[in-house]
DNA sequence: ACATTAAGTGATT
DNA sequence: AATCACTTAATGT
């Protein structure tokens, strides 16, 4: 990816001038999947721009249990980040590529610099910080008002959706972690899925059918 | 062939 | 919905 791709995809998000800057001052990264991007406790020095693939966003308690808040594509930023930027600097979740991923990684220092001179990076955290805010909403709202299954259903679609495909390679192990409950429960539930006809469950893959 | 890892099952709380 | 203990099945070396 050159500077005319990255102009590309964030062309649309970006005034000309602040583009310009991005790409002189940003690194560009490149994250396989399943790859660590950030890890809980790490000093934050640069904050990412997303401009290909997916990232998801943990959470994970001292006993290094976790839990899926949200996921990032392209042109997101991930609010978490700008939050760690503004106060004290150690992040408090762990970010993971979901597909292959490329990241332009921007120094802080540049956050409110940017802030001033450019009416389009306001513009975007404002955003950012909205559209975080309301996902976080339904992240909550999902674990108090959902039971497990409607829980994995909305996961499964989810994954789907952000993978662009219904073939999800995943364990069951995996899937618990991130739901924060126990293998054999997902297993089970899995199976009732199955029967309702809305997956099919191989070994370390599930096909999410197409309606769902 | 053997060890490892993923998934299934029944019983218990 | 979680946990335990155990089985079965698939996969890697």
């Amino acid at each position: 990816m050159d500077k005319n791709d990255i102009v590309q995809q964030l062309g649309n998000i970006f005034e000309p001038n602040l583009l310009e800057e991005i790409v002189l001052k940003g690194v560009l990264r490149k994250f396989s999947e399943g790859a660590e991007i950030i890890l809980i406790g790490q000093k934050i020095t640069h904050f990412p721009l997303l401009l290909s693939g997916s990232i998801k966003v943990l959470t994970e308690n001292e006993e290094r249990q976790e839990l899926l808040l949200y996921y990032l594509e392209i042109g997101d930023t991930c609010a978490m980040t700008l939050k760690c930027c503004m106060g004290d600097s150690k992040s408090n979740i762990r970010a993971e590529a979901e597909q292959d991923t490329e990241l332009i990684m921007i120094p802080i220092q540049h956050m409110e610099e940017w802030m001033v001179k450019y009416s389009s990076w306001r513009r975007f955290i404002m955003n950012s910080y909205h559209e975080r805010l309301t996902e976080m909403q339904e992240a909550i709202d999902n674990l108090a008002f959902y039971d497990l299954k409607e829980r994995l259903i909305k996961y499964l679609r989810d994954k789907a959706m952000i993978n662009g495909t219904g073939i999800l390679n995943l364990t069951h192990n995996k899937i618990a972690e991130e739901l924060n409950t126990s293998r054999v429960v997902i297993s089970r539930l899995l199976k009732k899925l199955e029967n309702e006809n809305l997956i099919t469950v191989g070994r370390n893959n599930i096909e999410v059918a197409e309606f769902m």
